[in-house]
DNA sequence: ATGAAAGCGCTAACAA
DNA sequence: TTGTTAGCGCTTTCAT
C-alpha cells in the first residue's frame, strides 16, 4: 500500500539502509547511487514515516500549545506567533484548547506526552504559584522543555515568558486616577488565573499610591468573557455608591461593560471611565477606542517559541529564561484626557 | 529512562504481552494480574508512547485542521468546535495556518502526512474548482480522509461542509437594493478563493435578478483584511460615479470600509449601506453592528469533525457527505431600514 | 561505499 | 490465561 524505504530499496536494487542514507544526506555514499535512490523514491510516490522515524530518533518534531481559550482574540494571535516559528523550524503544533478547564488542560498535557512531543507551550488555566496544594505542580513532573506563556514556574525549573502584568495593572489604574476619576472598580476575570491577579495586584497597589482607600466592594472577578463584564458592571452599578471607572482583566471584558455602559445611557468617557488590558485588534477599531494596556501579542507568541526549540535543540538551557515585558498604556477614547491637576506624587512601587 | 512495558513486565513478572493485554483492557486475562500489571504501571509512572502505538496500529488519533487566518476570528470558532469534538473522542489536532500561502499549505499537507494524520480538515486558500490547471488537483493525491471546510471537492471524492455562500451573496444585495442603496459595490478578499467567488457570483446574480446592470468598475477584490477593506473603499469614493453600498467579503473587510467611512464622515447607514458576511463575533457588538450574513460558526466546526471522524471510523463511507448551510441576513445597523417601496419582483434565481 | 542486523515501544497472531 | 515472536518503518552501529 504505502511505499517504504525497502520497496524502493528492491527497486534501486540496494540495502534499504542505504536508502535511508541516501535520503538523509548522509555522507559516505556514492553521488550516483543516491541519485538514483532519491530519483526512484519520488518515481514510486515515497513518503517518509514519521511516525517510525519518531520511534528511533525520539523527537517528533512537534509541540504543543496549551491555552484557555482560542476565541478570545489575544490567543490567536499568540498562535500564529509560535506556528510561524515552529513551522519555520520543521515543527508542528498540536492545538489544545482547554476553556479554562482545569481537568481539560490535564487530560491534554497527558495526551501530549503520550505522543512524545518535543516541548510544550502553555498558559496554564490557574496561577501555578499562587495556588496551594500539591495539585498544581502537575507541570514539574513533566520531563519535557516547557514555556510558561503568563503564568510563573513554581520552581523556577520552567522558562516563562510574559508582560509585567503588576505593572500593567499599575498604569492602568494611575491613568483612571490622573484623570480624575473617583471611585475606581476592578472587573477582572478568572480569579485563579495569574495574569488576572497580578494584574488585581497592580490596581490595588496604585490606589495605595495615591492614597486611596481599597474598597473591597468595588473588587468583582468571574470569566474572561463580555458577558461576565456587562454582568459584573450591572450589578456594581446598583451599588450605593457605584464606580465612576473601571480596570478591566482583559479587554473581551471592557467590551462588556462598555455594552453595559451603553444600555444605561452612561456616558463614556465624560461620566466613566474604561480600561481594559491585552490590546486585541478590534480594541483599536474606530468604533470601539478602548483604552487598554499593550502587550505585542505575535511577538510573544514568536519568542515563545523561540525559547522552547533552543531549550528543544540543546541551544540553551533549560529553564532559565526569564522573559518579562514592558507594558504599554494605550490611551484612546474611552478614558479621559489627563486634564486633571493632581498633586499626590506617585509613590514608587 | 522513560519506562515502557518491559519495565512493567520484569516487575509485574510477566510477560510484557501480558502487560499489554492488561493495559488495553483485552479480555481473556487474570483479573488479578490485570490489577497488579496496572498497579505496577502506575507505581512505576508509565505513560504509554504513542508513537510506538502509532506505528503498528497505523492510526494515530491525530487530525490536521489547515486553515488560511487564525487571526481572523471567523476561524478559532471553527477551531473550537473541531476540537471539542475531536478531543471528545480522543483525537488531537494539528493546528495548520497558511496565512493564505499556497506554498505553506502543501508544505503543510506534506507534513500532515508524513506524521500520519488520520484524516484532515481543510478551507483551501484557493477555489479548487474554479482553478483549472493540474497543480490545484493535489487533494484528490491525498489518500486520507478529507472534510474540505468552505470550498468544494473537484472530483466529489470528499466529504464538504459549507455555508450556500452564492444565496449569502444574493439575499445580502438583495437586502441592500431593497433597503433603496442605488449604487452597489462589491469589495472581496481574495479573488481565487472558493468563498469570495460564490458571494461575488450571489452578488451578481441579484443585481441581475432586479434588472440592474452589473458595473465592473465597482467590483473589486484584494484580500480578507481590513486594511484591504479601506483601501478599496477608499480608492471605490475616488470614482467620478461613486457607490452608495458595498457588499464585503466578509466582516473584516466590512471593518475596514466602515473604518473609512467614518474617516471620510460618510453617514452609514443613510448616506451608505455595508453588508458584510460571517457574523464573527464583534459584528454584533453595540459599536459595530454589522449587518451581515451569518454563518454558524462553531457548529461548522463540530460538524466538519463529526463527519471526519465518522469517514475514519468507517462509520460512513468517504466523500458522501455534501453539507450545505442556509445562510441567514442578520440585519443591524449599518443598512437603512426596508421601507422603501421596491416594485420589481424578485426572480427566482 | 554498502550491507546486515539490532532495536525504538508497541500490538497481535500463534503457541503453549 | 499467559508467553513467544514477528513485525510496524525507520536509523544507526558494526562489518564487509
Amino acid at each position: 500500500m504505502t511505499v517504504t524505504i525497502k520497496d524502493i530499496a528492491r527497486v534501486a536494487n540496494c540495502s534499504y539502509a542505504t536508502v535511508s542514507r541516501a535520503l538523509n544526506n548522509k555522507p559516505g555514499i556514492n553521488a550516483q547511487t543516491r541519485q538514483r535512490i532519491i530519483d526512484t523514491a519520488s518515481q514510486l510516490g515515497y513518503q517518509p514515516n514519521a511516525i517510525a522515524r519518531g520511534l528511533v530518533m525520539q523527537r517528533t518534531h512537534t509541540i504543543g500549545l496549551v491555552i484557555p481559550d482560542i476565541v478570545n482574540p489575544f490567543f490567536p494571535e499568540i498562535a500564529r506567533g509560535v506556528e510561524d516559528v515552529a513551522s519555520d523550524q520543521g515543527y508542528t503544533v498540536f492545538l489544545c484548547n482547554t476553556n479554562w478547564d482545569q481537568t481539560k488542560e490535564n487530560v491534554y498535557l497527558k495526551a501530549l506526552q503520550e505522543k512524545r512531543v518535543d516541548g510544550i507551550i502553555i498558559t496554564p488555566s490557574i496561577d501555578l504559584v499562587s495556588a496551594n496544594g500539591t495539585n498544581y505542580a502537575y507541570l514539574n513532573e513533566i520531563n519535557l522543555p516547557i514555556v510558561i506563556f503568563s503564568g510563573q514556574s513554581t520552581t523556577g525549573g520552567h522558562s516563562h515568558i510574559e508582560i509585567d502584568n503588576h505593572r500593567g495593572g499599575f498604569i492602568a489604574t494611575k491613568h483612571l486616577i490622573e484623570a480624575g476619576y473617583k471611585r475606581i472598580a476592578f472587573i477582572g476575570g478568572r480569579e485563579s488565573s495569574h495574569s488576572n491577579s497580578e494584574r488585581l495586584k497592580g490596581y490595588k497597589s496604585a490606589l495605595t499610591s495615591y492614597g486611596i482607600a481599597i474598597d473591597e466592594t468595588l473588587i468583582t472577578n468571574h470569566d474572561f468573557y463580555s458577558e461576565s463584564g456587562y454582568a459584573l458592571m450591572e450589578s456594581l452599578l446598583k451599588l450605593p455608591n457605584p464606580p465612576d471607572a473601571v480596570f478591566t482583566g482583559n479587554d473581551i471584558i471592557a467590551l462588556g461593560v462598555l455594552e453595559c455602559l451603553q444600555k444605561k445611557g452612561i456616558r463614556v468617557p465624560e461620566d466613566f471611565g474604561v480600561v481594559g488590558f491585552d490590546n486585541i485588534i478590534f480594541s483599536g477599531y474606530p468604533q470601539i477606542q478602548l483604552t487598554t494596556i499593550s502587550q505585542p501579542q505575535y511577538l510573544m507568541g514568536k519568542l515563545a517559541a523561540e525559547i522552547l526549540l533552543n531549550e528543544i535543540n540543546g541551544l540553551s538551557t533549560k529553564g532559565v529564561r526569564k522573559t518579562i515585558l514592558e507594558p504599554e498604556l494605550i490611551i484612546r477614547k474611552t478614558t479621559r484626557k489627563l486634564n486633571f491637576p493632581y498633586n499626590i506624587r506617585e509613590k514608587s512601587r
